[in-house]
DNA sequence: GTAAATAGATACGATACTGAAACAAACTTC
DNA sequence: GAAGTTTGTTTCAGTATCGTATCTATTTAC
């Protein structure tokens, strides 16, 4: 069971994470980017171009190129389908792991210094 | 004292938010954009574009465009500061309260339903 | 086989953002 | 007063993203 937060202590907690991730230089993601790369991660597999669009809300075009710019920074990998030769999994790296961990790290640095 | 989170907890905590802002078709803002405004309701005044900048690490025309967007949502407004009319004072609105309140009460409620 | 359906990528024009540099206005120093 | 400093905005060319529509490749239906 998870902690419960109360309403303030929540957004002082995304105000800092906020703050912290804007001021070091790691890849500035879009608040899209960052939910995709979030959810290939922690949902199970598999993850398909379609099947991120739909749970977003978002155009595929728009997935296309978000995968596009995490692929370019590593986070992602693409990998055809072979049982459907159509459909394009998305898939974690070592990067994106590293990445996110130093992300998971720094949210709860931030949970920790309210005092 | 705040709830202390685990980097898991932490990141799925994220996840969950993440993809409900995505989803929501509240404004789409840009993780400088939502630092900003972070930080102008949660820390004590005065704002300046100098301060924030230099709090924020990004360049002024940068917070200058930040602020320019987030006015035209009528999330913050600007005020020519009376001591010193060279300066701008960014301050909060009722509209960005309630944003602000809706924001935060996403995050509780996701940090609620993990199991 | 040929046609229809599906998945993802690409083309397109429009909008928004980037930092560096130039700018206007207000204050300070002399 | 004039010169210099500080604050915030604007301009500029360059880049990234947006949604709609179109396109290619693959699979399915017949």
């Amino acid at each position: 069971m998870p902690p419960k937060l109360s309403p303030v202590e929540a957004l002082d907690l995304w105000q800092r994470v906020s703050v912290a991730s804007v001021r070091q230089d790691a890849p500035d993601l879009s608040a899209r980017q960052l939910a995709l790369l979030l959810t290939v991660y922690l949902t199970p597999p598999p993850h398909t171009v379609r099947g991120l669009a739909e749970l977003l809300t978002i155009s595929k075009p728009a997935v296309t190129r978000a995968v596009d710019r995490l692929s370019e920074l590593g986070m992602v990998k693409r990998k055809v389908d072979d049982k459907d030769r159509r459909s394009v999994l998305i898939q974690r790296t070592v990067k994106g792991s590293v990445f996110l961990r130093e992300f998971g790290d720094t949210i709860v640095a931030a949970s920790g210094n309210t005092e």
